[in-house]
DNA sequence: GTGCAACTTGAAGTCGACTTCAAGTCAAGC
DNA sequence: GCTTGACTTGAAGTCGACTTCAAGTTGCAC
């Protein structure tokens, strides 16, 4: 079990493990995502655990992440060899994180919504998924916390039939 | 408590009160997400109405949908007056169940990370994270479901010890 | 050693979701 | 009735995340 010349792929091979275009990964690239080392000819060979790296950063986005905040969330891996059990599990810990909070604005937005179906949301003046955008304009221009907790008062009540 | 000019609000109050600038306002009426009347000098004047609407589109886009996927959703409500209880109630409600999902494929994602852990993440032939992209590729090129649930197989095992 | 697919680069194009600009019009308080 | 801030339009600009293009180079199977 050498090390041979499988342990690294073109970028075609990597386009077709990862699912992704070649400009894609170029692009990746280019923004300092994953690296790739060259050939004598100038020719990019990927390290394989640029597919995890890869898996990653499409795991990320999904999670509503920007490349530039990937970026920052994987310059904590190493970038041409694969991670050691303790880097990606300090990475994939921070990232359950991440998940945890996308999941709780997600399950505050359902909340509130339950409350809308069951009481009078049709009333203006009561309706939690209304005024969380009204109190957001109060907070000044440019405030666009949307649906999430506000950062200036506590946790909120739930919207309840009184 | 007659139906007063305070009925209709110009589009400054509507971006006030919805945190929103004029000109996304503007765009969303171009896109057909909210509707106005106008005065005889042709200014845009919004019912109350709209403020709930833009609320949802916020609410939207945050749980990941384009505008265009929002104008679909938003159009079996009203544009032009407050939604009654029934109509507000099948779009809270199939919203909803988009947020289930979006929460579901979080969790989904969340266990992946959990198992990658827990257990030997670093071979490549056992993580979970990396196996979904890589299996991704095998569906063919443009194949890009991401950390979704596999639509050609069951769903998945849990990634474990072994 | 040659042929051809796969690679290289930089520049320009695209798409969604807006923002900014310029030049002009409206509404309402004094 | 005038002033002034809020409004109107269309066109162009921006930003992130890519894709497409053109023109040239490399790697490897035969």
């Amino acid at each position: 079990m050498g090390i041979g010349r499988h342990d690294l792929l073109t970028i075609g091979q990597l386009a077709e493990r990862s699912g992704l275009a070649t400009s894609a990964l170029r692009y990746y690239e280019k923004l300092g995502l994953i690296h790739a080392d060259r050939t004598t000819g100038n020719q990019r060979r990927f390290a394989r655990s640029t597919l995890r790296r890869v898996a990653f950063v499409r795991a990320a986005q999904q999670v509503g992440l920007s490349l530039e905040e990937v970026r920052t969330a994987l310059d904590r891996l190493p970038h041409d060899r694969a991670p050691s059990h303790q880097e990606w599990n300090a990475v994939a810990i921070a990232w359950q994180r991440r998940i945890d909070r996308q999941i709780a604005e997600l399950e505050l937005m359902k909340r509130k919504l339950t409350g809308c179906i069951g009481c009078g949301c049709l009333s203006l003046t009561r309706c939690a998924l209304y005024n969380a955008e009204d109190r957001a304009a109060q907070a000044g221009p440019g405030a666009r916390y949307l649906l999430t907790r506000d950062p200036a008062s506590g946790p909120e009540p739930l919207p309840s039939a009184e």
